[in-house]
DNA sequence: AAATGCTCCAACCGCACTTGC
DNA sequence: CGCAAGTGCGGTTGGAGCATT
């Protein structure tokens, strides 16, 4: 039995938005808050899929919407965090207050991408792209066809005396050994220097169990209500991961 | 003025992840 | 633990609007 759809297709209007129907989902939301959105288009009203509306609301009706051109600030950070980031727009998103990762994503394929590769600079590597030329590539599934092993977090192990800090993201057991080879940029490693990690950590673990660092609060994102590690981006303020960390090779 | 090409962005789609039972 | 529903994410598409011929 395959997964239902999230909407009945027959019944729901597609395309652009009508005034009126803007209205009818801005007045739902403002009246019973977010979420339940497949439930929501009949509790509005509405002709129109739960996933259309939560994109509706999340990318074009939210009063925090910061609307109009994006500025030199903006379009700086948003480089910078692409090159740490790769595609993850929903947390270079969650870094830009009043941006959303939709008018990113476009914002970045029509003009950034435009911007660096007119000043020579690859927007996928964001290296010099003259400089790309007799670049070795590392390809993750070679290594594993040739027999190179992974310890239990991801990590290369030393393979006759040569010496691998390839760090990877890992899927859980029974999923066919697949690996994720994550939209990061591949050259970079964001981690704290390995001792420093361990030593804050222990420190925490030893103050108190709840401490520990989610994987969202150590990117930045808050993502559940109930995280409790108080973490921050990149460890602006909690030391735990910064700009220094960041080991380009 | 009409035809054509190009740009931009809102919206869609499919898949992955999370959550609850 | 497994399954299904709900939600979120990233890639892609369609079409409106503008520029050029």
């Amino acid at each position: 039995m395959g997964r239902s759809p999230c909407c009945e297709k027959a019944h729901t209007n597609k395309g652009a938005w009508t005034k009126e129907e803007d209205e009818r989902l801005t007045a739902h939301i403002k009246a019973y808050g977010e979420g339940c959105w497949r439930s929501l288009p009949k509790a509005a009203g509405l002709l129109r899929c739960g996933k259309s509306c939560r994109l509706r609301w999340i990318n074009y009706l939210r009063p925090d919407l910061k609307r109009g051109n994006f500025t030199e600030e903006e379009d700086e950070l948003i480089i910078k965090l692409h090159s740490l980031l790769g595609n993850k727009w929903s947390l270079i998103a969650a870094r830009l207050p009043g941006r959303t990762d939709n008018e990113i994503k476009n914002y970045w394929n029509t003009h950034i991408r435009r911007k660096l590769m007119s000043s020579g600079i690859d927007p996928a590597t964001h290296r010099p792209l003259l400089e790309q030329q007799g670049k070795t590539t590392i390809s993750f599934i070679k290594a594993e066809e040739k027999g190179v092993e992974f310890d239990g977090r991801g990590e290369a192990k030393k393979s006759g005396g040569e010496e691998m800090s390839v760090r990877l993201q890992r899927r859980p057991e029974g999923e066919k050994k697949k690996w994720r080879c994550p939209d990061l940029n591949l050259e970079l490693c964001i981690s704290t220097p390995p001792s420093q990690m361990h030593q804050v950590l222990c420190q925490e673990t030893a103050k108190n169990e709840e401490l520990r660092l989610c994987f969202n609060c150590r990117l930045g994102v808050k993502r559940s209500s109930e995280c409790k590690c108080n973490g921050s981006f990149l460890g602006l303020s909690s030391g735990v991961l910064d700009y220094r960390s960041l080991e380009s090779n």
